[in-house]
DNA sequence: GTACTGATACTCT
DNA sequence: GAGTATCAGTACT
């Protein structure tokens, strides 16, 4: 296995964030997850993300507007949204859209690269392929919790910022990225806004 | 391989 | 008080 720094690779600006949240959700497929604890780095390409709008997505936290959890989805692009869901996991979302507008993107799955052992530990389990395919699993991998709601993934101009995306200029494909309705909610389920990299093979580290 | 279920605590009505 | 952007374990095919 190749192993990745995130040094060498540039970090995602606001910009690449304030859009449409559907394509800032498809263009994250491929991108790097890092997250810095206690000096080592734990990261991975993403592989599977959701869309969330706001007032015309029943299945967002949005669309009941400006609620003290999903206050920060009206806010300016770029930040993480973390909530807690069904009593025991964490969710990772990146604020996407201009400030005023709703919108976040559901990160659901990494294929990890770097910082695996740390993982393993705490997922318990070894499979590299079920330390993070799930949103609650890569928040447990990644020691995300309610403590990372908020940070700035851009880094901003603050170099403590320890959790950030970064783009692995790779050239993907949209033929290699599939286009299908959320999981696990109940309203709007209709709607494609899940995007999934078909063949995770393509990263043949 | 798929199908179902319980665990769990936070948010909003 | 009801609903929830999930997961692991168990049972069954």
């Amino acid at each position: 296995m190749m192993s990745i720094d995130s040094n060498d690779y540039k970090i995602l600006d606001r910009g690449f964030y304030s859009r449409d949240t559907a394509i800032v959700a498809k263009e994250l497929i491929g991108k790097l997850l890092v997250k810095k604890i206690q000096g080592q780095q734990l990261n991975g390409i993403i592989t599977e993300t959701e869309a969330y709008y706001g007032k015309n997505d029943p299945a967002s936290h949005a669309f009941r507007g400006r609620t003290p959890r999903a206050e920060i989805m009206f806010g300016s692009a770029g930040f993480a949204y973390v909530y807690f869901c069904y009593g025991m996991y964490y969710m990772l979302n990146a604020v996407t859209e201009r400030e005023g507008i709703p919108g976040a993107v559901l990160i659901r799955a990494v294929l990890p690269i770097s910082g695996t052992d740390t993982m393993a530990m705490r997922r318990n389990t070894r499979d590299i392929k079920k330390l993070a395919n799930g949103p609650g699993k890569l928040t447990i991998a990644f020691c995300i919790d309610f403590s990372d709601n908020g940070k700035d993934l851009t880094g901003g101009c603050n170099n403590s910022v320890d959790l950030t995306i970064h783009d692995l200029d790779i050239n993907l494909d949209s033929r290699n990225i599939l286009q299908t309705p959320r999981i696990g909610i109940t309203n709007a389920k209709e709607k494609q806004l899940r995007f999934v990299l078909k063949d995770i093979g393509i990263f043949n580290f």
